[in-house]
DNA sequence: GCAAAAGTGTTCCCAGTACACCCATGT
DNA sequence: ACATGGGTGTACTGGGAACACTTTTGC
């Protein structure tokens, strides 16, 4: 069965950028290891061929859960990438997603995955298949910007978090050290978080009270013109 | 002639949102009325099929060249739209491209076109072909996170300008006032600006200083950790 | 001289930043 | 009792916001 057309067209792909955070504060990108030419055996994004008759971020979901088994997660798209040259098999051009997810719950899933897929630490990936190392320097670009204005922090923590956690999310992914006391004050004020009738249980210091996120005020707040911004 | 692959292969287009500030102090966008089906003789974004060999930016120059005779302007990939049933003509993927030109300069060129292309106002928009309407509120949405951080303002402007005419495209485009003190000591604080020994000429009333940006002061100042930011 | 826009300083307030000690829990 | 991270308040400072009058130019 061939398929064909009055005119040439590219081939279209969709690619996703995976994070997460592990227990050892870094942040980790999801990859598998390519079974087929070209670039066999090397580290690739996870993704693949668009079908007929399917959307882009539907697409982008079903390549994730058919590769790595996970789904249901924040995904977002970052952009288009289409030099004729990225893919030696031909004019392809591929849309690139990141996805937020949360290692807590998701991590054994992911290492006993049979695929080849496994994480990586950003601060020492593999060298990657075709264009691949760009769009996630893009995707690492853009979370940072996208992180600091819009409350998908949460993406990558469990439900219930403590202020800790949550500190040491914002510095693995800026980059940066925040001061406790004046991080705390600021979250606390934009009321968005809830503090939970809990608290951590086995650590061998004082508990920390836990909290979640609270969509729905999120959502009414900034319907009366107030913006997160960290 | 046609063409064959062994997997059906969705078309891929490029459009533009070309955006410009006329002297009325609108924020307007370049449309051109469509001269096949579907959506005949409705207006819709310049825009076309992406060519063999052809990366989506460089096609997306080529499309705004042919079809509305602009270019070397200012070019910026938006995102890529891909629900399957956005063409009528079967599955379409679409790299959506917003830009920013300068209609002090480009004014008559678009008007003397023939190929029924012209300004709208932002303020009342036609219905649009596809799903246009979408692109068009998300390249308005994206220049306007767009322009706050980075100076991009300075392409909707002639090379020399005035502080009003900055802070005039600043209030169209973010559709809010200024103070006109706090706006001028804000930029004239950032050091971007060069002041010309030139004024205005023939007008009525004082005539206003001229300035133009400083590419190079800025990228200097952007490597010694500075942001734009307004 | 009048209409129309250019140009210019000061005050107030809030949000960001820097900074150090006591508290609860498990071993 | 000790090690470990949890939790808290204050003082300073710089930038954003509000605000009104004089100057220059063409007619």
């Amino acid at each position: 069965m061939t398929y064909t057309y009055d005119y040439p067209r590219p081939a279209v792909t969709v690619d996703g950028v995976v994070f997460g955070i592990d227990q050892t504060n870094c942040l980790q990108v999801l990859l598998i290891q390519r079974q087929l030419p070209p670039y066999i055996g090397q580290w690739a994004l996870p993704g693949g061929f668009v079908r007929p008759g399917e959307g882009l971020e539907q697409a982008a979901r079903r390549e994730l859960q058919e590769e790595t088994g996970i789904n249901g997660l924040f995904l977002e798209q970052l952009q288009a990438y289409g030099q004729p040259e990225r893919d030696p098999r031909g004019h392809t051009i591929t849309v690139a997603f990141y996805a937020l997810v949360n290692l807590w719950d998701y991590q054994v899933k992911a290492a006993t995955d049979a695929k080849a897929a496994s994480w990586w630490s950003m601060k020492q990936l593999p060298a990657l298949a075709f264009d691949h190392g760009i769009i996630v320097q893009d995707a690492i670009s853009t979370l940072r910007s996208t992180i600091r204005y819009r409350p998908i922090g949460f993406e990558l923590l469990p439900i219930k978090f403590t202020l800790t956690q949550l500190q040491r999310l914002y510095e693995v992914v800026l980059a940066r050290p925040f001061d406790k006391r004046n991080f705390r004050k600021k979250l606390l004020k934009l009321d968005i978080l809830i503090a939970l009738d809990e608290k951590e249980t086995n650590v061998s210091h004082r508990a920390a009270q836990l909290y979640r996120f609270d969509q729905r005020k999120y959502i009414e707040r900034q319907k009366t013109g107030f913006n997160f911004d960290l």
